[in-house]
DNA sequence: CTCATTAATTATCTTTTGTTAATTTTTGCC
DNA sequence: GGCAAAAATTAACAAAAGATAATTAATGAG
């Protein structure tokens, strides 16, 4: 069987034989246990992340409450601001299930373009596109109110409601996990 | 004088005389009346802009509502989404005062890397830095409270509120313009 | 300067969310 | 399977935001 992530990288660029056999080599997969926290609030993020199997969540710690920002699942990549910054991390990314996972660094990234240039362009073209999502994301989030973010939420990531606990998706909609549950009761009301 | 592009690039890259010259040579300058609108929704966007002065705001149309999504204003640059797409634009962008914007656009940018190779670092590090003021942005809007944000712009971006009227400032900050007023009578109340 | 237009504020009422606490349900581990 | 811990729900009340309408203030074009 296919390593996942040379499925992704063909499913934009073709890759020769040897061409694959460079991204392998250059590419860590690790596993990690639910709960295991990849990177704290305060420490460096060395390394990125593409998510092969499992969920991440990213969330901050808020007078003792975690508000999540982010789950990552299969096939996201993760790039921490503390990576692209090299200041302190702000927030925390953990994993909310049994997790398999890509590591790159700064140094392998580099190597690995140096030795298959035409990932440069994927990368880029990859960057540009997650700064589109980020973008679309945040002008959704602020032009809808908390339930139709819900409503919205239930249609495009509906995998989620069965992989995280409500209250996490609470704090990702912005509001309390007390309110989300009193709005689901009246959404189910009302229908 | 020298040209607000050039120093800005310079603040960043030592360049050339000679460098300086195809820069100035590879972008457009143009003024813009208050109100004009750059890009419209359904529009495509053919060109990226750099406030050299002025305001432009981003704003969706959303049942006959302008809901503002950013200000631009002296040395950002704006990446339509539409620009990186191709799609057609979901939003405006229009002058919120008398502008002077250098306008740049794909085969503008692929000339002017082409012949100043050293700008495309510095392009790729401007665009991994808007990936992180973005997702800053997000985080914050979505951690703090209307009020709480609302108090932070004050700070942050004070002269915004003698810029733009504050009905676009309430949408802004994702509450409606009475909500602001009465918020900001709250406020002075308190102190 | 004047007047029409737009923006901002205020008031009233409804809806939703936050907060705290108690209760029920679910989960996961021995 | 039983039990402790975590998650979800429910209840009650306070605080804030949305909606609508009326009033006041500010702006800008002629």
């Amino acid at each position: 069987m296919e390593n996942p992530i040379i499925q992704f990288i063909s499913s934009y660029i073709k890759l020769s034989p040897e061409e694959i056999n460079i991204v392998n080599e250059q590419n860590q997969i690790k596993s990690f246990k639910k709960g295991t926290v990849l990177l704290s609030e305060g420490a460096y993020a060395k390394e990125c992340y593409f998510i092969l199997k499992g969920c991440v969540r990213s969330y901050y710690l808020i007078d003792g409450e975690e508000r999540t920002t982010e789950f990552y699942t299969e096939n996201q990549g993760i790039n921490p601001v503390s990576y692209l910054t090299r200041q302190p991390s702000e927030y925390y990314l953990a994993c909310e299930e049994d997790c398999e996972v890509a590591l790159s660094s700064a140094e392998r990234s580099r190597v690995l373009i140096e030795k298959v240039p035409k990932l440069e362009a994927l990368i880029m073209q990859m960057s540009s596109q997650l700064l589109v999502q980020n973008q679309v994301s945040f002008d959704s989030f602020k032009n809808l109110n908390p339930e139709m973010r819900y409503l919205k939420l239930l249609e495009t990531r509906p995998d989620l409601f069965n992989r995280v606990p409500l209250q996490h998706i609470a704090t990702y909609l912005g509001i309390t996990p007390v309110s989300l549950s009193r709005m689901r009761k009246r959404i189910t009301v009302k229908h």
